[in-house]
RNA sequence: AGACCCAUGGUGUAAUGGUAGCACUCCGGAUUUUGGUUCCGUCAGUCUAGGUUCGAGUCCUAGUGGGUCUACCA
């Protein structure tokens, strides 16, 4: 046996997660025809964020993998917290993700109608029931966990009554809240939710596709099982905390003897220092903690967009963080690498100097410029090179000197050689310091003539390379630095302790004057490149004609900062 | 307390009764005109106790630990 054919038998067997096992199976058994169809169901009422761009993954992958599809449904049955505004953000933000689901974009709303006929079947089977108890009434009788619940006193009205009843509800002959409509199931299961859940209730309020035409709506879980069979959903794939929900949604398939949509719940995304919950985001957005729900800290799909995030890092990140049942927590560098991965590849180079030091090359003939060619991306020859002026006076980054710097220190300090990137080696005769603060102010170098990048005869080896810009010809920018929005992996872990008392004070630096080198004056929002030794960084759309702001996507990995802290 | 779900290196995820593998992180090394990238390497794992079996991470039982469930929210 020779070599390739044994790599063949070694990549022969994929690992597969066990929702695209059970699929597997269901078409190999011909279930439904081998047929594949999926859906993600946003409830319209927030920003999607870093779990549901898991959740979009997990549907629209599986389905694409097995010739399958995927229905786009806004679970939008109660009117007093749903908006358009948030399903067009919604459809914007999956678009960007990468997903595609061409003309089926379909509404729980869509299917009131059939919803209302459901419930006409089932009053009609004895199998629901209108309550007329208040709500402390029907919690008061739902029991606990422990303890079976308590038949309600209308729970044995007659079919006639029933029906008559609801019809009227649906009328509008009943104040809000006056009466809803129960399953009649079973009060003492094990299932909470098997005990009478409420079906329907009374609620006057205006809809953001139906307008007035209901007063009464459909509660989620009345709604949700059977828009999936309605849509012939073949895999329903939700997160753990509907594994209780899974038996009613089964009890009303078999009861109304419709599609068998077959749910299957995996466990949802959580991811170290981010948190996901909507209430304590509006909270960060409300308090003034950042600047909006797309604040580049922020793990919305919008923030993580206008950090720099590309679309393509985030489904990596989701695919290489799995699908299983157990609780998690991803480490967030596992999406840092995931981003870098995707940067490095596709970011072209750019030098911009943070925290500047004037380099003054003293035997560099005063008033010559040299234009230094420059490639723009190591990784792809194809992007080509730019060129970059070069003068007698510069900036490097203050880190890149130091007045008595250790061996290992590979930048520049008295007496030692250097290299500016695509351009010369320099060799620091001095520095000056203010006479007060003793802060260096400029450093004072020589320049190799024969040391020019590309064409080096001088035979020095320069163990470091430094980036920089030309004085006269950089621009200025603002720069506005990153970190992770908390200190504490799990903020919102704490019985003891609130999460913002974990909110990182430093998690946003701005640079307001930072020097890049010129060719960015024809940058523009949302372009993104990789500053040379400092990371990747895009364009703010915060950026005017005037003036460019730039967002740090995400560090460079920083060894030298490792060595330091040890 | 009851029902249900889950348990593999620091983290995440494979192995579907037959050699515990992969990725991230960490650490070390090589290369490098980015202390980046790339390449190589090290460390490190089946919750516990029984049982079934020639053989158990996998099947069974019990225990332990974690999670979920008691909205006219979704």
């Amino acid at each position: 046996m020779n070599d390739l054919s044994k790599k063949e038998d070694n990549k022969e067997k994929e690992s597969l997660n066990f929702i695209e096992q059970i699929i597997e199976e269901d078409i190999r058994t011909g279930k439904h025809g081998g047929r594949v169809l999926t859906r993600f169901p946003p409830e319209p009422n927030g920003y999607l964020h870093i779990g549901h761009a898991k959740a979009i993954c997990v549907n629209f992958e599986a389905a694409a993998k097995y010739g399958g599809k995927t229905n786009l449904r806004f679970d939008d049955t109660n009117p007093t917290t749903e908006e358009t505004e948030y399903v067009e953000n919604i459809k914007n933000d999956i678009r960007w993700l990468g997903f595609d689901w061409e003309d089926r974009e379909f509404y729980a709303s869509d299917y009131f109608g059939q919803l209302y006929e459901f419930a006409i079947q089932l009053i009609e089977k004895g199998l629901a029931y209108v309550d007329d108890s208040t709500p402390e009434e029907i919690a008061a009788m739902k029991g606990t966990p422990t303890t079976p619940g308590k038949e309600s006193p209308y729970r044995n009205r007659s079919v006639e009554e029933n029906l008559g009843l609801f019809q009227r509800m649906r009328a509008g002959e009943f104040p809000d809240g006056a009466r809803v409509l129960r399953a009649r199931i079973d009060m003492a299961s094990d299932n909470m939710h098997m005990r009478d859940p409420i079906m329907y209730r009374i609620k006057r309020d205006h809809h953001h596709r139906t307008g007035d035409e209901w007063c009464i709506y459909p509660m989620y879980d009345f709604a949700h099982g059977q828009s999936d069979s309605i849509e012939t959903i073949t895999h329903s794939l939700c997160s753990l905390e509907f594994i209780h929900h899974r038996p009613l949604y089964n009890w009303f398939i078999e009861k109304l003897e419709i599609f068998p949509s077959r749910q299957i719940e995996f466990a949802r995304m959580n991811v170290s220092y981010m948190i996901t919950s909507k209430r304590r985001l509006l909270k960060l957005v409300k308090e003034g903690y950042v600047s909006g729900w797309d604040d580049p800290r922020m793990p919305t799909l919008s923030g993580m967009r206008r950090r720099g995030y590309p679309p393509a890092a985030i489904r990596t990140f989701c695919d290489k963080a799995g699908v299983a049942k157990r609780d998690n927590l991803i480490e967030i560098s596992l999406l840092e690498f995931c981003v870098r991965d995707e940067l490095n590849r596709t970011d072209p180079r750019v030098m911009a100097v943070l925290n500047p030091l004037k380099v003054v090359v003293t035997n560099y003939p005063e008033g010559k410029v040299e234009h230094m060619e420059v490639e723009n991306n190591p990784e792809d020859e194809s992007m080509g090179t730019r060129t970059m002026p070069f003068s007698r006076e510069l900036y490097i980054e203050r880190d890149d000197f130091m007045e008595d710097p250790p061996k290992k220190y590979f930048r520049m300090g008295p007496g030692r050689d250097v290299r500016l990137k695509g351009a010369y080696i320099l060799r620091c005769e001095g520095f000056e310091k203010d006479p007060e603060t003793g802060a260096v102010t400029e450093v004072h170098c020589t320049y190799y003539p024969d040391s020019k990048s590309g064409e080096d005869t001088s035979g020095i080896k320069a163990k470091g390379t430094l980036h920089w810009v030309s004085a006269p010809h950089a621009k200025e920018a603002e720069v506005r630095l990153y970190d992770r929005l908390f200190t504490d992996p799990q903020p919102d872990a704490h019985e003891d302790k609130d999460y913002l008392e974990f909110f990182n004070e430093n998690s946003l630096e701005v640079v307001e004057k930072a020097y890049i080198e010129p060719s960015l004056a024809e940058a523009r929002a949302d372009d993104r490149f990789q500053f040379l030794r400092l990371g990747y960084f895009c364009v703010d759309s915060d950026s005017t004609e005037e003036k460019l702001i730039f967002n740090r996507t995400v560090t460079l990995k920083d060894t030298w900062a490792k060595m330091q802290k040890k």
